[in-house]
DNA sequence: GAAAACAATGACAACGCTGTCATATTATCG
DNA sequence: CGATAATATGACAGCGTTGTCATTGTTTTC
């Protein structure tokens, strides 16, 4: 029933260090003996033992995947991008739902470390972003990979997946401009991440290559959910001058902002022009469906877990296949303009 | 840094032996000699190593999630309900999305099972209503429990978190049938759930009892996804004399009946009352909000884990604490009305 | 108060693998 | 062809726990 090492090395007429071998992919086994044990653990359908490996080995199984995220979406597509890299080497994921806010978040990391080896963590915003969860991990010598918003002033961009929230946003926003609007309100996401500040810069950058100055009424405080949309473009559209677009920093926050414009009888897009980002499954589930910027997460998260673990292979240079397994590892996504039915023409006025 | 089992026991001037004892609650131990270890523990913040305790003991401290479905939240709900359990128990989750449509499930169960060792298992719908993946279970010898929707014929009582789907859909009805609701529409889930047929029988009984014939043609087969309500909706609405309400047997389908509403320029709730199921948190999400039952997937996943570790536990008769520490584990949930802004009163004709 | 019963503790061998190091085999070279 | 250098393989000791079983206290019993 449990076949073990002993079983396939017994079959191969090899010794168990010679199996060892085999299924680490490690050099000095003569191609004929690699083979002899390759079909037995065919033959026997043997499984290595992930707690034994563990336990013996000095590198682990196991990748640890960090965050603090409300959107069931994004935390979803992270898992199955992780989950997909991970399948792919024989590793495993443990998921670590955590607080942000709390102060607990190291002491949790440093029990997640400990207690359970992992071979690396994968970070997301707003960890990723948390200087102080970075001396933490740095501290307890782990291997981690963060995946943040493009900014000028990174530090350790080899640890980094990053994407270019500025470029994104800067096309969204031209987008509007193209379509004539000149007055468009923008929903900031929650201070603590640092996208937020990535897509105003977007924003900022496309008005004022159009010319066009950034009227500080129109740019909202907020948090990157659904109510807070909704507060934020009541907000705006309460104005004197209410703009003719609305440019939210997410989708969920976008599809707030339409159930406040249905709130106040605004048709969209015929009167007010609605932008998303994320392209969450959601943006296609409101009416009208929402232009949006594409981030494909999924991607995103198997980059990471493939970069976390070339990384944690890096250190036993017992692999064969040498140096640089970091190749062909995006390291840098800008999330691409969706145009649905949430944006149109400026009403001509 | 690492501080083992050893360490504790010098620490506390007793046999590593000793030391597991207690931290196993396991009995034999003096008081005072408990207290010692106890404090020992403390001293060091020592943690046992999982990797190690499964690879020597009997039991394993890792509890599987299987599941097969699209709706995000309520893959996280379940995580979160889960890991909350685990937590308070010092188990860790190992996620295991899987299709359900795929033969591989079997292979894949047996791998998991086998290769990492798991305490125990939680399945969800259609994993836990499937006969085959079942008896895979059973016969790998491994724990299990199954969160279905509650039949009439079900098997294996004791192996299941039941949730009530004819109860909640039969209010879900009667809601409508009170607001002077006489054709109601019904947009089925996927065949391969129980809880479709559950649904639709919870409809099927409050028609009946207000003395109303169920019309097949408004009784229209689907899946539980935002398209398919989409589809079916449409459908519906096209009919020669269409219904005033619509039950969608999901959030999703709602939405997705909602927006083929909004594209026929059908008001909600003047002209069609539409109610979903689930309650995930796009029920708010939506203009207008949904009325709805509250699913509390959370509790559900909670008290499912609860279940599996207890069973886990039980064969290993060590524990201190007994016989029946099910107790307080609520094994049927009946999901709540909630009414919001979709339903309102049949439109006079 | 000695025998019997039981509770508390510890020594030591697993668990299934990897790492280290010694040994056996094969290739290389003068 | 013999010596030397690789290369391939295996023996064996951990890794940090738990499980088994022997040993040492501590009660109870008559």
């Amino acid at each position: 029933m449990k076949v073990t090492i002993n079983d396939v090395a017994a079959r191969a007429g090899v010794s168990i260090k010679t199996v060892s071998r085999v299924i680490n992919n490690e050099p000095s086994v003569r191609p004929a003996t690699r083979k002899k044990v390759q079909e037995a653990v065919e033959a026997l359908h043997y499984q290595p033992n992930l707690a034994a490996r563990n336990l013996a080995g000095s590198r682990a199984y196991t990748i640890g995947l960090i965050y603090d995220n409300p959107n069931a979406y994004y935390v979803i597509n992270m898992q199955n991008g992780i989950l997909d890299a991970c399948k792919a080497r024989g590793y495993e994921l443990l998921i670590h739902p955590s607080n942000s806010k709390s102060e607990s978040v190291h002491q949790e990391l440093e029990d997640l470390v400990l207690h359970s080896k992992v071979a690396g963590l994968v970070l997301t915003p707003p960890f990723s972003e948390t200087k102080s969860v970075i001396d933490t991990l740095k501290r307890l010598n782990v291997d981690y990979v963060r995946i943040v918003s493009k900014t000028a002033d990174l530090e350790d961009v080899e640890d980094c997946i990053q994407v270019d929230d500025t470029a994104a946003a800067f096309d969204l926003t031209q987008h509007l401009l193209q379509l004539g609007h000149k007055r468009i309100g923008f929903l900031c996401g929650g201070e603590e991440h640092v996208s937020t500040y990535g897509r105003r810069e977007g924003y900022r950058q496309a008005l004022e290559q159009a010319g066009i100055p950034v009227e500080e009424d129109l740019v909202l405080k907020g948090e990157y959910s659904f109510d807070s949309g909704v507060q934020g473009a009541k907000k705006l559209l309460s104005l004197d001058k209410p703009p003719t677009a609305i440019f939210a920093s997410n989708d969920e926050m976008a599809a707030g902002a339409l159930f406040a414009a249905r709130l106040m009888n605004i048709d969209i897009p015929g009167q007010l022009s609605i932008v998303g980002f994320e392209d969450s499954p959601f943006s296609r589930q409101t009416w009208p469906k929402l232009t949006t910027a594409h981030q494909p997460n999924n991607e995103i998260a198997k980059c990471a877990a493939a970069l976390v673990l070339s990384k944690a292979r890096g250190h036993t240079a017992t692999e064969s296949g040498s140096a640089s397994k970091e190749a062909g590892i995006k390291r840098e996504f800008i999330p691409e303009l969706v145009v649905r039915d949430s944006s149109g023409p400026a009403p001509t006025e």
